[in-house]
DNA sequence: AGCTCATGGCGAG
DNA sequence: TCGCCCTGAGCTG
């Protein structure tokens, strides 16, 4: 259930259990077996997100994890249990454990690599040396849709499609509108309030984007109840009115995701 | 038990 | 733009 935000959370979860000392490496499942053996035993020195992209430092080693759609850290309390199912990579030291389950990308680098890495990213809303002049200069000059170009990690480092959909709908702004109509106030607006949103979701865990005026207790509405998240304005929304207009809120496929908007407060 | 879908991203064509 | 990879939850029956 990977956005940004919940990479640098991991981050700072990993320093928090394991910084500073030995870690026991292991790979059960035994996908991970070779890179388990080059880290195990090492000390975890430090723990940084780029996006959503998880490094833990070993020395001059990195462990890149990448979770996709699907990956999973699980944490726990020692000692740990024998691992259940297809945990790719265990981190064990006296006091704690983690599981990680499905990632997409589980692997050491070097140094060299993982600046590669990074130099392949837009700029991170959760970083401190983010620039978003980088992402300006995309957006302002491209023809594919704000849409688009938000989830392009390239353009935008982060990014997820929950964000997406609540940006572009607390600015009223068409998720269909080509890059190069923003202006620049309404970008400056953007990368303003995804650091905001994106800094307040790491802090609590989860993506709420619903303004305090819109929010169940003022509006004497259900709570919106799900696996994913908190408050929400569009995402998985589908056919439900508006929190704002009372619109049915559509849904498109849009480059192979689903894409959210209300089709009145997000006109042009 | 089997199907569908999901907060992601890659490579082929 | 499509198919594919990874896993689990929530349906349906």
């Amino acid at each position: 259930m990977p956005e940004g935000h919940i990479l640098h959370r991991l981050a700072a979860e990993h320093l928090r259990a394991f910084g500073g000392e030995a870690v026991a490496v292991a790979s059960p499942q035994g996908r991970f077996a070779a890179g388990a053996a080059l880290l195990d035993g090492r000390v975890l020195e430090t723990a940084e997100a780029d996006g959503k992209h998880l490094f833990l430092g070993f020395g001059d080693s990195w462990l890149h994890v990448h979770l996709g759609l699907y990956g999973v850290f699980g944490f726990g309390v020692a000692p740990a249990p024998a691992p259940v199912g297809l945990v790719r990579l265990r981190l064990e030291n006296s006091a704690h454990f983690a599981d990680l389950r499905g990632p997409t990308t589980c692997e050491v680098l070097t140094p060299g690599e993982k600046d590669a890495v990074h130099a392949r990213l837009g700029p991170d809303p959760l970083r401190a040396d983010a620039d978003p002049d980088r992402a300006w200069s995309r957006i302002s000059r491209s023809r594919s849709t704000v849409a688009a170009l938000l989830m392009d990690q390239k353009v935008l480092a982060g990014v997820g499609n929950v964000y997406r959909a609540e940006v572009l709908f607390r600015h009223g702004i068409s998720p269909h509108r080509a890059g190069r109509d923003l202006t620049r106030t309404e970008w400056d607006a953007i990368w303003a309030d995804l650091v905001a949103l994106m800094r307040e979701g790491a802090a609590i865990g989860r993506i709420d984007t619903v303004r305090p005026e819109h929010t169940p207790e003022a509006m004497n509405r259900p709570p919106r109840v799900d696996d994913h998240g908190g408050e929400v304005y569009v995402y998985r929304r589908a056919a439900q009115p508006c929190l704002v207009c009372a619109t049915e809120v559509r849904t498109e496929p849009h480059a192979a995701r689903n894409l959210f908007w209300c089709p009145n407060c997000q006109q042009h």
